[in-house]
DNA sequence: AAACGCGGCAACCGCCCTCTG
DNA sequence: GCAGAGGGCGGTTGCCGCGTT
């Protein structure tokens, strides 16, 4: 046998609070406190489900929450503990003193995530979007070419991460097998990698291993310069033929945008950039001091400009 | 002034883990 | 140990207000 239930549906209101109600919920709180929502509903002398009552009290009725505009500090750390913590709101929540679960994800979704979107940064990653990059045009440049597809490769490795985890996989197996013919060894960056890893994961990732294997390039690029070739190391890395990597690779990209290119983009990611002038002309535009905000907390040098912002409507 | 579209947000839904009898 | 409700949480819905046409 398990517990009674805690409140039959029949006949209970849905929908808004009414000032009554909202004032009957808090009389009864200030005076019993909160806790046992099943019987709450009944003693305060609402129509209302037990559930009902614990959410319009933790989500809007609670005396110590605090209402209005979010701060830049508080969108700051929003994005930052979003970048570690992903969509777990209560954690998020835990950590902004006055602030709803409720109302960090109701921000996210409506405000940050958006703004984030116009800069070119995926939300769910923190990266720049990097997926409408020409990896063909990569490879028909510099496949024959050790030392840019060496540096090219390197340089997508540290920033890339919304691409399928295959296509790193293959990718990296391209460019270790590059660096075994030229009988370059791995293990100094793999040392180095591991050390920055570890260093990461005890500073920032309550997640450990877990998420270095989801997510492996926001760790690198952490703690190497875009600039350095740093490579992940893979126990599992396929040697391959390099023709079989390029066409693997053609294969899983698929892809066909003129507008964004490798050697586009990737300039703009370590020298000033404006804001692009079809953004300007969008009234909600993030300002310069967000935009370096942003650039700064999220370890980039800065934001790729966007040259497609239908893109990302 | 009415219609329409859109954005913001409170509230609900439903899943899942915890807890109770 | 088990069944099933409680509670927490992320995702989604739908209402409302505001701006635009």
């Amino acid at each position: 046998m398990g517990r009674t239930p805690c409140c039959d549906k029949n006949g209970l209101k849905k929908g808004p609070w009414t000032t009554e109600e909202d004032q009957k919920l808090i009389d009864y709180i200030q005076k019993n406190g909160s806790g046992n929502w099943r019987i709450l509903p009944k003693n305060a002398g609402l129509q209302r489900c037990g559930k009902s009552c614990r959410l319009r009290w933790t989500n809007y009725l609670r005396p110590d929450i605090k209402r209005g505009k979010f701060s830049l500090e508080e969108e700051e750390t929003i994005i930052h503990l979003h970048s570690i913590l992903g969509n777990k709101w209560s954690a998020i929540a835990a950590r902004l003193p006055g602030r709803t679960d409720n109302e960090i994800k109701n921000y996210w979704n409506t405000h940050i995530r958006k703004k984030l979107l116009r800069m070119g940064i995926d939300p769910i990653t923190h990266r720049p979007r990097l997926d409408l990059l020409d990896l063909n045009s990569i490879f028909n440049h510099s496949l024959y070419n050790s030392t840019q597809l060496n540096n090219n490769l390197s340089r997508l490795l540290g920033v890339q991460s919304l691409i399928n985890p295959e296509i790193l996989r293959l990718a990296n197996s391209l460019l270790s097998s590059h660096h075994q013919n030229q009988n370059f060894l791995l293990q100094s960056n793999f040392q180095e990698n591991q050390l920055c890893n570890s260093n990461v994961q005890n500073q920032f990732n309550p997640f450990g291993q877990a998420s270095l294997i989801q997510n492996p390039i926001q760790n690198i690029s952490t703690c190497s310069d875009l600039n350095t070739p740093s490579v992940p190391f893979y126990s599992d890395t396929l040697v391959m033929q390099q023709p079989n990597v390029e066409q693997s690779l053609s294969n899983i990209l698929n892809f066909n945008s003129q507008d964004f290119t490798f050697d586009s983009i990737l300039p703009t990611l370590s020298t000033p950039s404006s804001t692009p002038t079809s953004l300007n002309s969008n009234s909600s535009t993030i300002s310069e001091e967000e935009r370096e905000s942003y650039c700064s907390m999220l370890n980039f040098d800065n934001i790729p400009n966007i040259l497609d912002v239908n893109e990302f409507m």
